[in-house]
DNA sequence: ACTTATCATCGTATATTTACGATGAACGAT
DNA sequence: ATCGTTCATCGTAAATATACGATGATAAGT
């Protein structure tokens, strides 16, 4: 089965998992790049600077959203996109306390003293 | 299609989203904090501390490895994997320079002034 | 009330991921 | 040479991800 067994892992490692899930796919990155540069947050124009359908430009909006990476404000017909500038933060500081842990040890070497 | 249009993504995009899809798994993350742990390289053991069948936790290492994050040296009939530093530093840095370029905006709202 | 614009969701097709058991390859030990 | 250990790969099944067009929902404007 694909079902993960999840009930093995921490909270943390669940957490940034599917974080990274969600940043997993280049329009995504590209998403949050352009919800960043646009200083007045941004609406629907999203798809047309990306190379996608509409249907799935909203997808990834909807996979971003779930993660709490950005924020979606209903304004009559259009939504108003934006980065939840909290949320990166947090998320920053999470994937800097992971990786100080995965580069802690200094240089490790494979290198089995072939005998 | 569940075919990615990566023509239209920068190489950097396509790149960060390729270590976020190998970073997207509890047991990966938790592969990598093992191998971080035992300062002295690990092998098959791996399995052990994992929930899963070897043949799941082989894919995990392959899907690290063709990333780079990890490397495996062939020691006879063991392998014996480890954290690759370099890398690890390298893509943290990127990982960096993405959330500098992603929070440096400051704190955004989508409040639409509800007219 | 009707149209238009915007966006989400539905239905669907295909690709990829995840997982397992079974098998195969490499090597050390007997 | 044979056996056991270790690990990768194959084959396969089920779940998830990706993508699109079509449809539905909402609100502004006519």
């Amino acid at each position: 089965m694909a079902q993960a067994k999840t009930e093995e892992f921490t909270t943390e490692e669940i957490y940034l998992a599917d974080i990274a899930k969600a940043l997993s796919h280049p329009a995504r990155i590209k998403i949050l790049k352009i919800l960043t540069d646009m200083n007045v947050c941004m609406c629907g124009d999203i798809v047309d600077l990306l190379p996608l359908a509409q249907s799935t430009v909203s997808q990834h909006l909807k996979e971003l959203k779930r993660v709490g990476l950005i924020k979606g404000d209903i304004d009559g017909p259009k939504v108003c996109y934006c980065a939840n500038s909290g949320s990166l933060i947090k998320v920053n500081e999470q994937i800097q306390k992971l990786f100080n842990q995965l580069t802690k040890g200094g240089s490790k070497s494979c290198e089995t003293k072939k005998k």
